[in-house]
DNA sequence: CTTATCGGCCA
DNA sequence: TGGCCGATAAG
């Protein structure tokens, strides 16, 4: 029949376009566009599309019955303009990018953003060592000052101590911020963390601070650290271990249960 | 239960 | 009028 799902260019490779046209009822002869993911899910309308596909592909000007990018929809979106400002301001739900954004920083006017989606002439970065290398304020450890991890109830969780022979760098270096900083260079990066190596960072680390290494001075472990750490480590696998198996044991004797139950009902 | 199809609301 | 999505029949 009509069942034919055709390519569908404007779209990222694999997606299929059908349009099928009702053959009864009262709105016979009308037509239906459905699109198919890669993955052969249905999607019957643009807003349901453009959820799905979320950023990744700017449906702005997309037009959902031809299938096509229609740039001649850019007038249209100025128009949108104070609908999408007025959605959002009135807590409506924004119809995802379709919309243009709107600025998240305090203010009392909801400002819109410059939306600029492409810059002819420019080359695309590849470099992604260099993407994903964002400048940093010095000492920006010292925000994590204070923080704590806690559970649902907001009960403050045991803390973790730090060995001896760490020490910290840089104004207000207590243990926590330490803490945090180690953490987060742990987290950050696969180097190797060595602490602040040059000993003018320690005299002056506002000028010589290396801004690839936490806040702490250089340090050594030892191997009584080591076993101490793998230690931990066990004990922690081995409780989470039992928990898991108390679990497993708690759900089965439930579902036996209610299996009994159902048994003799 | 899932899927296809048409009705009908709303801008 | 057409897009969108709920309702409902069909599988």
């Amino acid at each position: 029949m009509e069942r034919k799902k055709t390519d569908c260019p404007a779209l990222p490779p694999g997606w299929k376009k059908e349009e099928v046209i009702r053959k009864s009822g009262l709105s016979a002869g009308k037509s239906d566009v459905y699109y198919y993911s890669p993955t052969g899910k249905k999607f019957r309308s643009k807003p349901q599309l453009a959820r799905y596909l979320g950023n990744a592909v700017d449906l702005a000007c997309f037009d959902f019955r031809t299938g096509k990018m229609m740039p001649g929809k850019l007038q249209k979106n100025k128009q949108r303009f104070r609908h999408d400002a007025q959605n959002l301001a009135k807590g409506g739900k924004p119809d995802l990018n379709t919309a243009l954004p709107i600025r998240q920083t305090a203010s009392i006017f909801k400002q819109p953003v410059t939306k600029v989606t492409s810059h002819p002439g420019n080359k695309v970065k590849t470099d992604l060592q260099r993407a994903v290398e964002q400048p940093r304020q010095l000492f920006w450890e010292k925000r994590l000052m204070g923080l704590r991890s806690s559970d649902i109830t907001e009960q403050v969780l045991r803390s973790m101590d730090l060995p001896k022979g760490l020490q910290g760098i840089g104004p207000d270096s207590e243990d926590d911020v330490l803490l945090s900083a180690i953490a987060s260079a742990l987290h950050m990066s696969s180097a190797p963390i060595t602490g602040q190596t040059s000993a003018a960072a320690e005299k002056n680390p506002a000028i010589w601070l290396n801004t690839t290494q936490p806040l702490c001075k250089t340090f050594t472990v030892t191997d009584e650290q080591i076993r101490d750490q793998e230690l931990k480590v066990f004990q922690a696998r081995r409780s989470l271990e039992e928990a898991l198996t108390a679990d497993g044991l708690a759900r089965a004797a439930e579902n036996s249960r209610e299996l009994l139950q159902g048994k003799t009902a």
